[in-house]
This record gives C-alpha cells, sequence and structure tokens, in this order.
DNA sequence: CACGTATTTCTACATTGTAGAGAAATGGAG
DNA sequence: CTCCATTTCTCTACAATGTAGAAATACGTG
C-alpha cells in the first residue's frame, strides 16, 4: 500500500475555498469564503501559512497582480489550483466517501 | 462566530472506522478497517494516540474486554464512540458539504 | 511627504499525525 | 510450574499541520 499522504482538514478547506472562488482567489477573499461556509472565525495568518504550504508541496501556485488595478494598498497574491493540488481533493474526497460508506450522516449514528 | 474545532483528518478517519466495526471496534481491528478503506497503511501507533486523544477530548470511551474469550494474548481495549463523537462528525461532515457545494467531485475541477 | 487603507509577511507556539520498539497479558506445551 | 508463542496495548519521540496576531509593505490621496 501506498503512502499516499492525506491532505490536513483544513488544507482541504483552504483548497475547496480557492476552488470556489474561481480566479478571485487572494487571502482575504479565501478567508472570508471559509467563513462563510464554515460558520467559524478563521485568522489570516492561518490561512496564508497553510497557503504557502500547500505552493511548497505543488498542490497550489500563486501570482502577484500586475493589471492595472487603481486602488489602494499592498498588491494582491492571486491563488491557483494546480492539476496536483486537483487530484488531491479527488483523492481526499473518495477516501472520506469510503469512510463513510453505509452510514447514515444524521445525527444517530453509532447506533450498535 | 463560535471557535468550533474542526476534527483533524485522521481523527475523522478513526472515527468513522470505530463506527464501521460497530462492537468490535479495537485498536487491531480499527487499524485494519482503515487501511482497507483508505488503501494506505497505517501504523499502530497511529491509531493508539489518536483514539487516546479522542477519548481525552470526550468523543469516544473506552473498556477492556471482561467477558469469558478463550484465546491468546492481552485483554482487548474496546472503543465506543460518545454522543459528543457523533456530533463531531456530523459537523465536519456538513462543513465539507458546504466547501463542495457546487462543485464536481471528478478531476475536472479548477476549470475557471 | 504624511496618512489611511488593503493586503501580505513573519514569528511563535499548540495540536495533530506518524512510526516503531518494547511491555504486558494470557493460554498451551512440556 | 516455567517457558513460549501470540495478541494486543503502551510509551516515547519527532514531524507536520493548525492557529493567532502583530508588524511590515505598498499604494493613492491630499
Amino acid at each position: 500500500m501506498p503512502k499516499g499522504d492525506f491532505l490536513g482538514a483544513f488544507e482541504e478547506i483552504v483548497l475547496l475555498a480557492l476552488v470556489q472562488l474561481g480566479d478571485n482567489a487572494y487571502g482575504m477573499t479565501i478567508r472570508r469564503e471559509i467563513e462563510d461556509r464554515s460558520g467559524r472565525t478563521v485568522s489570516i495568518g492561518a490561512v496564508y501559512s497553510t497557503l504557502d504550504r500547500l505552493e511548497f508541496k505543488g498542490l497550489v501556485s500563486s501570482s502577484y497582480s500586475s493589471g492595472s488595478e487603481a486602488r489602494r494598498g499592498r498588491a494582491k497574491r492571486y491563488f491557483k489550483l494546480e492539476p496536483e493540488g486537483a487530484r488531491s481533493l479527488s483523492r481526499s474526497n473518495e477516501i472520506l466517501a469510503n469512510m463513510w460508506s453505509g452510514l447514515e450522516p444524521g445525527p444517530d449514528l453509532g447506533k450498535s
């Protein structure tokens, strides 16, 4: 059996937020997307260190906005899902599905 | 927004293996269940330390087999999902569903 | 050039993930 | 009773991921 590293729980969430945002994915929007969908607060630092690690592992890539955006503030750093990242997501999803297989997701688990 | 700690990726997997096994869930079978369903190897140490932590957090409970089992070896330590654990699982599942919402799980993600 | 604003970077620490060697408990053999 | 094979659990140690927040950076405006 392969070693096949899982994604961490938060890594998966960040990756998915990124996909949802399409080409408007950068630190701030990713943070907000996660907060909206998960219903919990997330610090900006948590988001970036996770993104950095994902980039290091080749699951995402990033580039700074070059275009002429007439606005204040520092340049945005856009993130993009790499093929390897998409594979990780599918695999993760599949494993979870296998683990859940045959169970009801409701609050009535563990009825032996 | 609440702080609402997520389950770790492996914690969730262990919890689910436990549910799948019903009342035959102890270290060795849990390990095997995970290997079978996830397709990767898992060390026995990984399983136990995760179970210990889950027990400490009140998501599972454990007890040693008392019954008269005519067999060799040390007593088995059975694990059981606690209500709190079931809640964690549901919540985890729900968050993931929210994050995936609207996306195709296939290998054709990130097509912006 | 001083200022407010939007966003990122950096640092530090807590929690979770992971492995494997070794200890413990128990029935069977002699 | 003592030794042995077997089964399962315990312990220790370290790597990877999760998490927060303060500080730094860059830009347009007045």
